[in-house]
DNA sequence: CCTACAGTACACCGATCGGTAAAGGAGTGT
DNA sequence: ACACTCCTTTACCGATCGGTGTACTGTAGG
């Protein structure tokens, strides 16, 4: 279930390769030849192996997408409480991030690949799909009582914090503190309704 | 000193034509030749007018850079208390977005274009770099105890809410909500601390 | 009238793009 | 011995990339 692909030598260093680049460089701006050199490999065998240009983009973002959720799920099942799991997401990121400085590759590839009937475009609206969807899951669990709402929140904390990681500031932080707050402040049974 | 070039008829068209193309299509998929075919210019004249396809690029950053920044500074003008001026950037990207449904520019070029070293590269960090200085400078002048910390939180929401505009859901509403919250418990005189 | 300049038309450049053809070497299982 | 898969080598394809050279036209200003 976790491999539906055996996945030959070649293909797993062709796979690291442009993962290398596609994140680093840009997906457009990546060409096959390059990532060819890169893998120690011959052009021909990327296209036995993918078939496509296309389809090794959608390998890409679908093997980070596992990778990044298996994360997630790991911080998520390490969380102290069904609150501290809500905001594991968040806390997730900034393990994440230490090895990914260039944001959100699912955010990147939207940017470049604006076509909506695109796979790739399609992987990377997914994920984030999945993301809202975790944080409702998350959020119902903990007894929020509005879940929709703290989810929407949270995901605007959590894309907003990754989008200007590449500044120097320390946004995530401020967003996991901020988040705290607002996951506390729901799951609080007291005077909580719409503000003016 | 708002026009620091007198810029040729053709060049406007040239300009228009690569706003249109790189903001909806992304700036490495449009070549030069798609761009002089849409604005009926040869590419000749293309070249006598911005010199290269980055010139041309950094021409298309900071025009929309100065349409974007003249809309806030007119929120902000029409702001009816200083505390509703701090929310006059997210209150300006509800009418931005309108008419730009793919995002921020300044991201999907600083996505597209990964060198630091990129004239455009430069351009859209700049122009964050505005975005929070503001943030700050509006944040004490409605007489926030903490701005700076107001100001990153007030940037995560912006951005968060720009990033999240391309799916469904209507972020920027619920970052607009939250942002007034944090603005109006930052300038009140009642306790304030760090919390837990 | 003449110059200067913006723009056109068109051909051309080397480089790179994604993708393919054909043939053969190396290892494995039958 | 056989076929099969994986991978290699080399060469090639048409298309497009960013960018240039050159010669011509229209038009406004001195």
């Amino acid at each position: 279930m976790s491999e539906t692909k055996p996945m030959t030598a070649a293909g797993r260093r062709i796979l690291d390769a442009a993962g290398e680049l596609f994140y680093s460089r840009g997906i457009t701006a990546v060409g096959v030849d390059l990532i060819a050199e890169h893998s120690g490999v011959t052009k021909r065998t990327l296209y036995n192996q993918f078939g496509s240009k296309d389809q090794l983009v959608v390998a890409y973002l679908e093997e980070r997408e596992q990778r990044w959720q298996l994360l997630v799920r790991e911080t998520i099942a390490a969380a102290a409480s069904p609150i501290e799991a809500v905001l594991a997401p968040l806390e997730a990121q900034r393990t994440w991030n230490q090895n990914n400085p260039r944001g959100c590759a699912f955010i990147n590839a939207l940017a470049e690949l604006p076509d909506p009937t695109h796979p790739a475009h399609v992987v990377a609206t997914q994920e984030k799909q999945w993301l809202i969807d975790l944080f409702r899951e998350l959020a119902a669990a903990a007894g929020c009582s509005a879940p929709d709402t703290l989810a929407t929140q949270l995901l605007v904390l959590h894309e907003g914090a990754l989008v200007t990681q590449q500044l120097s500031l320390d946004t995530l932080s401020v967003s996991i503190k901020l988040a705290r707050e607002l996951v506390l402040a729901a799951t609080s049974t007291e005077s909580q309704a719409a503000s003016a």
